[in-house]
RNA sequence: GGGCAGUUGGCUCAGUGGUUAGAGCGUCGGUUUCACAUACCGAAGGUCACAGGUUCAAAUCCUGUACUGCCCA
């Protein structure tokens, strides 16, 4: 088999059976009625650009699932898509003109669609080439766009129902204005930046008498929009000025003294500013009074008509010169440093400018009412489990959505205003003439919804709803969402609002929440920020191969902690793929070298490391599928590579080359080649590439290879046999590796030459006759010959220079004439007496324990017990070797 | 201000009340033996952040403290 190359190079490999499971159309579900499918909608990447190494984490788990369930024999459906971003595209996209001196105003709102469309068209091809790259096994025929007609007319179709159900409301509110991006964002996408500025102390002259009141301020030049001065109702220091008026410095304008209960008496002065049009709590204040509101700002930030003298400067540029006015009335009192917590824009990091403004929301209440519920009753569970109290905490004081923005890429809102009567019509289509009086003078709203507004209908929208389809009637709900913590709002929490309002279920059963992948500094990974730090992942494709850097991504992982990546992971990963590669290479050549020989191919184990690899094999693929069942990814991975690496190859391989090289019968190949392709199959989920290339060299070397399934990833995972297990096996073996384990260990400590063989005998109990039978194997791997297996009972005397292993089961004694120090000898077998004789010490006491003896189960009761008589059993051999005549006489 | 995590070997992380707490990487010593030096063999290295408590039994459960991070306001 020289053919196979030495080294796995997975560039060679990988695309073309990519390329085949395409052709066979492997990833496109069979829609059976009989069977219930497994469904995961893929939760959509961003046009914004091309994927990094998170996005890579979520291929790998929901192609995992995925893979896992179509081999559990389950209609498995994986539904890509990519959603068109409206804010962090739009951004993306300005950036880049801004770059060549233009402005999107510039353009026009035409030319720049169009720009951003080209965008989008590069990205979403990238990312789904970087997909498949990836492996990915999602169902590409039912591949959708946010901005496809069906998925568009969902968007419209949701948003009419909810208007004409009343939920949908447009209304003058407090929203989060980023002056960068011109539009209204909502709650979620403001960053809280904790900031350290100054406090400012300004005084407010008082209209009739003189004297002032002070406010306090980290925002002076919004005084120009002040509608009033609030202090507590119970703060003495102000009471006598309640209902008086102040007269706004500069600008001249009297404004009342009130008094309003939400006000701190320790926060500063105790006296607060009222800018109700630029303030959240403000704005309540305004409102329980009646205070008018007073807008000072432009949409870009700049000051306005309102601000007089500060007209068209920017708002630091104003603040600047409004400190500096005051400065020189004598109206700035003093300045303190002030750590506060600021608003940003989560996709350009501008500061927030909380502006009333007349808006779209949806009334959520109710909505979020249904979808505590859903999750309260069990309909919904999330894993893991601390981020339901997260998930209820937020659906509980949920505020009402802001939907609406002032962008040019998105869903257009399905809203006309009527010239004539000034009334709205809300529709699915473009309506002919006002619903209210007729008229043709429609004008369709400008403004788009929020991106996240399509992706809460994506479960449903994605497989053709509001229509009627089969898709929708066979894969809804879904089996799984699976996505990262960090957007349980945005994504999954709307999506169950949406999903049981539109199809009145939910959309998924269980939400699996991942980690986030960190850079070297702690910082999520993002393209749309100023400074991108994400990660490519066709780097470490490239260099390591896809199989070791989705094994890099999830081996050992947990669902919802977060992770590094760093390069000794891609490499661990590669070189297990290695280790499996030649491994299989070696089997694969062995058979070819047995290749026309007769032989039995049924399964029959006749040696003992037969039934134990056969054993532990199956435990592992019993624990395996628990592990999944239980989405505990992470370790059922990490259990396959210990069997692999640590059982099979360190093991049972070297084992079976022994028994190659002497031809001895019966041939440990059936036993080789099954193992090998039960646990790539068991791997399948996790590194797709290397084992399919695998199993198919194997597949054509095998007799019965004709009859296997096409590919291994249609190929059953395989069901663990409870017949297989066997313990008497495991303790023989078990046996043999401790005993050779110790021999190497003395080799090493005594710096034999590796080459040389050296002597051994084992004295054993009832395990004679079965340790007798692999006496030959034990030589090869300990080194040691000739290797004798004797009866301890009859044991002579052991002679000076001789070192004696005291093992769980054996006593092994090594005869290193001239080597061995009988003095170290005698410590370290003292030190050994020592260790068991306190671990006796421990055990009988735990055992003596009344207490212990009633409340522990018996199981464990049981367990004690034995791990005394075992301990003690070695205690007395080990005392026996202290006693011996020779020992004491070495230490003269 | 409220909430949630994390703190386990030099580093990155598993550990879901019941052996003497594990792995990968790194370190130290040895090995170019015919699957693999992307390897093999051997070794060192942890009072599981700290202080209490519950329990027959705690890295694991509870309370508190410290530090780090995240979410919400």
């Amino acid at each position: 088999m020289s053919e196979i190359p030495k080294a796995y190079e997975p560039g060679k490999i990988e695309g073309k059976w990519y390329d085949f499971w395409l052709q066979e159309r492997y990833f496109t579900p069979k829609i059976d009625p009989n069977k219930k499918p497994f469904v995961i909608v893929m939760p959509l990447p961003n046009v914004t650009g091309d994927l990094h190494v998170g996005h890579a984490l979520f291929v790998t788990l929901q192609d995992m699932m995925t893979r896992w369930h179509r081999m559990m024999g389950e209609p498995t459906l994986w539904l890509p898509g990519t959603d068109h971003a409206g804010i962090a595209t739009q951004v993306v996209v300005e950036r880049q003109l801004a770059k060549q001196g233009k402005t999107k105003e510039e353009i026009g709102r035409e030319e720049f669609t169009k720009l951003i469309l080209k965008w989008a068209d590069k990205n979403r091809h990238d990312i789904r080439h970087q997909q498949q790259l990836l492996g990915a096994s999602c169902d590409w025929t039912r591949e959708k766009f946010t901005l496809d007609e069906g998925p568009s007319r969902a968007v419209r179709t949701a948003f009419v129902r909810l208007y004409d159900k009343g939920l949908i409301y447009r209304g003058e509110r407090m929203i989060n204005w980023c002056p960068r991006c011109r539009t209204a964002i909502s709650d979620l996408e403001v960053e809280h930046k904790d900031i350290v500025g100054h406090l400012y102390y300004i005084r407010y002259p008082l209209a009739q008498g003189k004297g002032f009141v002070t406010v306090a301020t980290t925002r002076p030049e919004t005084f120009l929009g002040d509608t009033a001065v609030a202090a507590n109702p119970e703060d003495k220091r102000y009471k006598n000025l309640i209902g008086k008026n102040v007269n706004l410095p500069i600008i001249d304008r009297e404004i009342p003294i009130i008094a309003d209960a939400a006000v701190d008496t320790l926060f500063g002065t105790g006296a607060l500013k009222i800018t109700p049009a630029h303030d959240p709590t403000d704005f309540e204040v305004a409102q329980r009074h009646n205070l008018p509101l007073v807008a000072i700002m432009n949409p870009d930030a700049t000051m306005n008509e309102n601000a007089g003298p500060y007209q068209g400067l920017e708002r630091f540029a104003c603040r600047d010169k409004v400190l500096a006015d005051l400065r020189d009335r004598e109206l700035l009192e003093k300045i303190e440093p002030y750590s506060h917590s600021v608003g940003h824009c989560c996709r350009c990091q501008t500061m927030i400018e909380p502006a009333v403004s007349l808006q779209w929301f949806i009334h959520t209440q109710p909505l979020a009412k249904t979808a505590i519920e859903a999750v309260k009753d069990g309909r919904i569970t999330i894993i893991p489990e601390r981020f339901t109290k997260i998930y209820f905490d937020w659906m509980e004081n949920i505020r009402d959505w802001c939907i609406s923005r002032q962008l040019w890429w998105g869903h257009r809102i399905p809203v006309w205003y009527c010239h004539d009567c000034a009334k709205v019509t809300a529709s699915v289509d473009e309506p002919m003439a006002c619903v209210h009086c007729g008229s043709k003078q429609l004008i369709q709203d400008p403004d788009v919804l929020d991106t996240w507004f399509s992706s809460a209908l994506w479960t449903h929208s994605a497989l053709g709803w509001p229509g009627d389809t089969a898709d929708l009637r066979y894969f809804y709900p879904g089996s799984v969402m699976e996505t990262g913590y960090d957007i349980l709002f945005f994504w999954v929490a709307r999506m169950i609002m949406m999903g049981l309002e539109n199809m009145g279920e939910v959309p998924f059963h269980h939400v699996y929440l991942h980690g986030l992948i960190r850079d070297k500094g702690g910082e999520k990974m993002s393209r749309s920020k100023l400074q991108a730090n994400a990660m490519s992942p066709t780097e470490p494709i490239s260099e390591y191969g896809v199989d070791a850097l989705r094994f890099a991504l999830t081996v050992g992982s947990t669902a919802g902690n977060d992770m590094s990546l760093g390069q000794d992971k891609l490499q661990s990963g590669r070189n297990f793929v290695n280790k499996l590669w030649n491994a299989s290479r070696f089997i694969l050549q062995s058979r070819e070298v047995e290749r026309l020989e007769t032989r039995t191919p049924e399964l029959q184990p006749q040696r003992m490391e037969d039934r134990w690899i056969n054993s532990q094999l199956n435990r592992l693929i019993k624990s395996v599928t628990e592990l999944m069942e239980d989405f505990q990814f992470g370790e059922a991975e990490q259990q396959i590579y210990d069997f692999v690496w640590s059982k099979f190859c360190d093991w049972y391989v070297e084992i079976a080359k022994i028994r190659l090289r002497s031809q001895s019968t019966p041939s440990p190949l059936p036993f080789l080649t099954d193992t090998l392709e039960k646990a790539l199959r068991l791997l399948h989920p996790f590194m797709p590439f290397v084992t399919e290339e695998l199993w198919q060299s194997l597949k054509q070397r095998l007799s019965g290879g004709s009859n296997m399934p096409a590919s291994i990833m249609i190929a059953p995972y395989p069901a663990a046999d409870d017949k297989a297990f066997a313990p008497e096996a495991e303790r023989v073996m078990d046996s043999v590796m401790e005993i050779v384990r110790s021999i190497r260990n003395v080799r090493a400590q005594h710096k034999v030459n590796p080459n040389k063989w050296i002597e051994a005998r084992v004295y054993t109990g009832d395990l004679v006759s079965s340790l007798s039978a692999d006496v030959s194997m034990i030589e090869t791997l300990a080194k040691a010959r000739p290797l004798t297996i004797l009866d301890r009972q009859k044991r002579e005397s052991t002679k000076d220079k001789d070192l004696v292993l005291v093992l769980k089961e054996a006593e092994v004694v090594v005869p290193l004439a001239g080597i061995v120090d009988r003095l170290t000898e005698e410590q370290r077998l003292t030190k050994e007496r020592d260790e068991v004789t306190e671990r006796i010490g421990q055990l009988e006491s735990r055992l003596k324990d009344e207490a212990f003896l009633s409340k522990a189960p018996a199981q464990v009761v049981e367990k004690e017990t034995q791990k005394l008589a075992m301990l003690e059993d070695k205690l007395e051999r080990l005392n026996q070797e202290l006693s011996q005549p020779n020992s004491s006489s070495a230490e003269s």
